[in-house]
DNA sequence: CATGAATGAGGCTTCATTCAT
DNA sequence: GATGAATGAAGCCTCATTCAT
């Protein structure tokens, strides 16, 4: 299982570090301790300095790995989704049926998440509640297409694309679903941090998951 | 309809303003010139120094309406869903059918925005821009809680129990109206930006709308 | 003694203030609300706009009163200054005992401020806390020269020449009845603010007051 | 001796500064420049912008060694009681006589500054103009409680501990050791304000030092 | 390679004040 | 006479970044 994580981390896009924070022992407790800090005091208060700070070392020493608190968040959010990814894959390589595929797609995606031994330095718990509270912001920005095109959202796309495809499998006939994963995936963000901060405006709860919102709303959509 | 204008505009939550910028000229130059400021550069790189030079005044001035560029932010989404909200309730009025009502409701919530001449200084077209932009960074803030308690959602989550009441009329019997509601319009926005920066990941474009997506999704749901 | 309080509040300079604040209810609100805000919130913080505030008023009112905020600070400061003085004329008025006098007049000055009756809007005890902590800051500055030209200081230089004189008529050959004055004054000021902030500095205490101390200083010093 | 002076640095409460300003050439500047700049305009309109100017450097640079110009000042201060009672062990070190120890000790501490060459880019002459002009500022703020807590006037407070026991030392039975000890301190230092602005409140001047006024209250009040 | 020092630019905010009503 | 609106200047501070070691 060592080896598969090991792919799953060389897919991150070279563009998103200077250096991989994977090569080297500053770099993983850049990382570790970054997702700790963006959990603490959100990613607008969060800062190199802050983070040299914390891991007792020198702001300008992170500027070796990440060229800016941007990228990292954007390095931080792909190595989610290419979890999410590897996950899916694992999980639902030796299913034959459509259906019960897209319904391990749909709670791997809307689940809220566990922490995977795999990963030693990264708490994946933690990274699920940044990508809740801050993935929005890596691409509502001016600088979006610039860095879509630079390949910075290829894992996110190509995750939707996996969804989409799964879909498709379901109902070949079916009119939308490209939008219909992305909706999965955003969406089901979107209902996490609702039934934190905004109670009143979802159904999800401790007895009510988004997993069970998202199967009903798709397997009703796709029904021929 | 000027008088009803009138009351949509008295619904905005005081705390979000200092001096209410409808009551002067150099606040309503303000809404008027923030709205287009905030398209040109984004959110980020709006400050009230750029949006003083742009009206030809101190920055200072701008204080004395709006605390700092957040609650201004809030104040332009809130005026956006108060606005929805209205055309809501006058479009929908005369609508006896829970069925054709709630279809007009999605319309009027996925549709793309074209300017309502009825409200001189604020150009909704752009106004609908930001929104899809930058609304999530609204609430995707460490103070979420706070300001919610101060009531400075309170027009958003208004306009999602319209919506969940408008589902819940047509299937009393669904479980999720309130997730339902939200994903309407939190999502419709997430269509928009998608279609504008990520084609591949939405079926929306030029010949298919978000309206068809979410009247599909969203009736298919509801189907009993 | 009605009469005998509006002599000593004529007495303060008028150049300390633009507008008499006794002969208005603005002006009386300002005076009396300015000492309980610079209690509240320190001298530094202190603000024409939170004062305005806090009477409900706007800022601009209040400069047409005073000047600014250091010369208010200079009216409360006179004022109190001519209440001590006030009080120790009529007080030692018919004390023939040089001794006595000076007795009397080391507790009026050295004595923790008891509320006057005689003067409703100033509560005496907040004004004497606020001698305590401000009243060298309205000296210690780059302007106390120009200032004490234009005789902001003429009450309290006053009060010193009363003490001096009282020093003197208990020892004529004392060498320094002025320093010992100036001591006496700006000292019980320093032993109160100790007594509060830095009890390891002083005797002072519940059980030992700034009048015992200064008696026995002021009394062995001129024993001849 | 100037092994003696690396003693009274290490003194220095670490908390004072971020950065202790003696460990590189540009922290010797900040402290030097601050010296002449503050003597110049007063510590109300120092700001370390203007002092960034003076030393061709960014005030950002400043903040890496001083956190605002209240620590500043509180170091600057420290540095001069520190200079103060260091002089005060060397200088009295060898004094065996109660009397004659506590003469020297008053003589260091109401005497005009003289400037010190042991300590080459502090110009003790101007520190002490600083401390008169300044000192009260450092602890008349509704901080100091917490600032007392946090070690800033452990110096100054060891000093006036320092005069106490020299008071004790000569007479064992007088009743307000501690008071007397900061009415020296503190009163001197008045007194030489006085002298500078207020001639007629005081005795000191050209012929007259406060050494000779506080020796002869000292020795009177002491007197079995 | 890692780090500490230094910096320039700019953000946000408040102040004290004037002007017009 | 009292007030509300508006403003320019400046304060304080932090950020992101570069440079030298």
């Amino acid at each position: 299982m060592k080896d598969l994580l090991k792919n799953v981390q060389i897919k991150l896009h070279d563009m998103t570090y200077v250096k991989d924070p994977e090569t080297s022992d500053l770099g993983k407790r850049i990382v570790e301790n970054s997702i700790e800090l963006i959990n603490d005091i959100g990613f607008e208060a969060f800062t190199f300095k802050k983070l040299g700070a914390k891991i007792s070392s020198n702001e300008s020493s992170i500027y070796r790995y990440f060229e800016n608190k941007h990228k990292l968040l954007l390095y931080l959010t792909s190595w989610y989704w290419a979890w999410i990814e590897y996950r899916i894959v694992i999980q639902t390589f030796s299913i034959a049926d459509p259906k019960e595929k897209l319904e391990k797609i749909i709670a791997i995606i809307a689940a809220k998440t566990e922490n995977d031994s795999d990963f030693s330095h990264i708490n994946e718990n933690l990274l699920n509640k940044i990508v809740i509270d801050e993935y929005s912001k890596s691409f509502l920005t001016k600088e979006v297409d610039a860095e879509n095109k630079e390949g910075h959202f290829v894992i996110y796309k190509r995750l939707i694309l996996r969804v989409k495809e799964a879909i498709i499998a379901v109902n070949a006939e079916y009119l939308y679903p490209s939008s219909l994963a992305s909706t999965l995936v955003e969406g089901s963000l979107h209902q996490h941090f609702l039934s934190d901060h905004f109670p009143s405006l979802t159904d999800c709860n401790k007895n009510t998951t988004p997993t069970q919102f998202y199967t009903n709303i798709i397997f009703n959509t796709l029904k021929k």
